[in-house]
DNA sequence: AACGCTTGTCAACAGGCGTTGACAAAGCCA
DNA sequence: TGGCTTTGTCAACGCCTGTTGACAAGCGTT
C-alpha cells in the first residue's frame, strides 16, 4: 500500500487518504491506542501534516466518523428476512459487520469519557436515528435501543469471549437461530 | 473520605484502600484514562506506593479484576424472576447494576487491546463461566454468550444515548417490559 | 537510647504523546 | 528566470505518564 519514492503532491489526495486511515485505524483501536504518527506511517506522510489539515486529534476523529456511512447498510434488504441476515452476520461474519465503521468506532469508544462524549451527537443522529425511522412503528424508539444494544453486546460478547465467540460450529449455529428470532421480533413491532 | 492529617501507618489497610480505590476507578473509566496519581490522590497516598505495593500498572489492573465479585449476585434469587428483575436493574437502577464492578471493567476495557487481552481469561472463567454453570440446561454456553451480550448491550446503548438511555419514564418501562420476557426465555432455555 | 525494619514521601527519569514553527522542495505564473 | 504559493518534512517543545532510587519518619525490639 506504501508506494516507494516520493508522495506526489496532491493536496487533495492526500487529505481523503489521511481520513480514510484515521478511519480504518479508530475503528479497530481505541481513541487512545490510535497514535498520530500510527496514522501518518499508514498514508506515507509527516504527523505534522495531519494537524495542519485537520487541526487537532480531536477534529481527525469526528471527521473520521463523520465519514463513515449510517446505519443504512444494516437496514438494506427484506424487514422480513432483517433477524435471519443480521443474526448470520453477527455469528459468521463479524468482518461484514465491521464494513460498519461508525458502529465499530462507537463500540471502541465507550470506556474513553472523551472520545464517547464526541460520539454521542453522532450515534444518536446517524445511528439510533435512522434505524428509529426505519421501524417506524409504535414505540420505535425503545426498540431501536434494544435492537443496537443487542447488536453491539454481541460485538461486545464475542470480543471479551477472545477473538470469535470462541465456540464449536454447531453452536455458533445454535446462536444464529436463537438470535434470528429475537432480533426479529424487535422489527415485527 | 480524604481525613487529614498523615496516614496511620497500615501496610494491610492502605494495600486493600489502594485495590479498591483502583477497582472504582477501573470501572468508571477506560484503563488509560485511569492515571495511577488519580488512584494515589482518592486514597490519600503517593503513587510511587502503589508501584511498590501492586509491581505495576498492569497488576494492579489485574488485581483489582481479579477482587471483584463474579457475576453470582446477578444470579441471585428466583430463576423465574430473573427477567424481571434484570430488565428493571438494567432500565431503571443502572447504579445497582454496576454493583457488577466486573462487568463495568470488562466493559470499558473493549476498545483498548491491552486491557481488553487481560480481560479475557477472566471474563470467561468468572462471568461467563458461572453463568453458563447456573443456566445449566441444554446449549447453556449459548445461552450464556447470548445473556451477557444483551445485558452488556443495553450498557453501551445507554450510555452511547448519552448518559440515561434519554428517553420519557413511559418508554423505560415498555424498554422493560420488552427486555423482561427476551431475558427469560433465555434462563427458562 | 540506639538500632533496624517497615511504611510512606519526594524528586527525578525516560519515554511517549499531540502540536508548533522554521525550513525545503515542488509547481505555477509573470 | 525569478518570485510566490502550495505541499510536505524535520526538529523540537511542553506536557503527561509509569516507574525508580534515595531519603524521612514511625514503631517495635534489645
Amino acid at each position: 500500500m506504501l508506494c516507494p519514492g516520493p508522495r506526489p503532491r496532491n493536496a487533495a489526495a492526500t487529505r481523503t487518504a489521511i481520513l480514510d486511515a484515521a478511519r480504518d485505524r479508530f475503528a479497530a483501536e481505541s481513541y487512545d491506542d490510535v497514535g498520530m504518527r500510527d496514522i501518518a506511517r499508514d498514508v506515507g506522510v509527516d504527523a505534522a501534516l495531519i494537524s495542519r489539515y485537520f487541526g487537532s486529534k480531536d477534529d481527525l476523529f469526528l471527521a473520521a466518523l463523520d465519514s463513515c456511512s449510517d446505519g443504512s447498510t444494516l437496514m438494506s434488504g427484506e424487514k422480513s428476512e432483517f433477524g435471519r441476515r443480521v443474526a448470520h452476520e453477527i455469528v459468521f461474519e463479524p468482518k461484514k459487520a465491521e464494513k460498519l465503521k461508525g458502529m465499530s468506532i462507537m463500540l471502541r469508544s465507550i470506556g474513553s469519557a472523551k472520545a464517547s462524549e464526541m460520539v454521542q451527537t453522532t450515534c444518536t443522529q446517524r445511528f439510533f436515528g435512522p434505524l428509529e425511522e426505519w421501524l417506524s412503528g409504535p414505540s420505535a424508539t425503545v426498540r431501536a435501543r434494544l435492537l443496537a444494544g443487542f447488536i453491539m453486546g454481541m460485538s461486545v460478547s464475542r470480543e471479551l469471549g477472545g477473538g470469535s465467540f470462541n465456540i464449536e460450529q454447531a453452536e455458533c449455529e445454535e446462536m444464529r437461530d436463537r438470535l434470528a428470532p429475537i432480533l426479529q421480533s424487535l422489527i415485527d413491532g
